[in-house]
DNA sequence: CGGCTTTGACCAGCGC
DNA sequence: GCGCTGGTCAAAGCCG
């Protein structure tokens, strides 16, 4: 058990719940009912994601879990869009996946589309505080005019939460993390855990919380993208997957830790056994059900995990 | 010794 | 204005 494992399993009863709460539960979209393979239903991610995501010319969220196998049953992905998009449907449903491993696993997939402002200001606010401690005091006022500028232009990083159900706090998804900082979470008994990627120039960021309705589910908030491959060193010898420079060629996405196509897990015996009947790929239910509506979403599928499709396509 | 975690402090946004 | 909250910083400590 990690150390934040042990540390959340102090939190555990110590406080009052509340909601997810970055999570925009009331704008989250859950997945249908699922039964038998689990295919995902890439319909209805596409419909929500929005275009800046597919505009986007870094690629995509290129990561991909890697939890404990006898710990971690499944995850969800959700998508926090966080622009300022109107979504008028909302709907919500579970999953029940039988598993070809005798498991019977109860999910809610939401996609979340909450607009917040709070975040994207922090973001900058941060940005420019670290630039004026660089410079030491003399800075400190020019930070307060940078981030009055940085204020009237609100960029926003694309973010990307998934729910897990797992006992482990802290999903590997091949890329290096450096905790800096955990927070209470107000109303909830487990805290929040931040982290940053370790990669120079990578300002990709994650936000751990389990659930308070729910803590066996872990919820994974991944903002902005990865502008670098997923590093070799050290934690990647568990994946035994592609050279980091092989980016596009990885296995490793959101999707991957529960897709058991031939190619996905391939090369890795232990990913195959815990997640051997589930199967959410999104092309996959394109191939076996034509349910795409057209093109474009699955094009914008493919731009959010090009790994899992360029996976499938070679 | 480098990388990472821990943790109290700080800051900005927001609601009242 | 004040208090609350979320997000971040950074010093200190831990660990391999």
């Amino acid at each position: 058990m990690s150390n934040e494992t042990k540390d959340l399993n102090n939190y555990h009863h110590t406080s009052s719940y509340s909601h997810y709460n970055n999570i925009d539960s009331q704008n989250m979209m859950s997945l249908p009912y699922i039964s038998g393979p689990c295919t995902y239903n890439a319909n209805m991610i596409s419909s929500q994601i929005g275009s800046d995501l597919h505009s986007s010319s870094q690629g995509a969220f290129g990561f991909g879990f890697k939890p404990s196998p006898s710990s971690s049953e499944f995850f969800n992905p959700s998508i926090d869009q966080d622009y300022n998009y109107n979504y008028n449907t909302s709907h919500k449903s579970h999953a029940v996946v039988g598993g070809g491993g005798g498991a019977i696993i109860e999910n809610e997939t939401r996609v979340s589309a909450s607009p917040s402002s709070s975040e994207a200001d922090h973001h900058g606010k941060s940005r420019m505080k670290r630039e004026a401690d660089d410079g030491g005091d003399e800075q400190r006022s020019q930070k307060v005019a940078k981030t009055k500028k940085n204020q009237e232009k609100k960029i926003r990083e694309p973010r990307v939460s998934f729910m897990t159900k797992t006992e482990v706090d802290h999903l590997e998804d091949g890329y290096r993390w450096r905790k800096y900082g955990q927070k209470a979470v107000k109303n909830s008994p487990y805290p929040r855990s931040y982290y940053r990627c370790t990669t120079q120039k990578c300002n990709v960021k994650k936000r751990v919380e389990r659930s308070y309705q729910d803590p066996t589910v872990v919820i994974t908030t991944y903002e902005s993208q990865h502008n670098h491959p997923i590093p070799t060193t050290r934690r990647m010898a568990m994946f035994s997957g592609p050279a980091a420079s092989d980016y596009k060629s990885s296995s490793l996405s959101p999707f991957s830790s529960f897709i058991n196509t031939p190619t996905s897990f391939a090369h890795d015996d232990l990913f195959r056994v815990p997640y051997s009947s589930v199967n959410a790929n999104p092309y996959y239910q394109q191939q076996q059900n034509h349910e795409f509506q057209n093109d474009s979403d699955y094009e914008l599928l493919k731009e959010m995990f090009p790994s899992v499709f360029f996976k499938q396509e070679s």
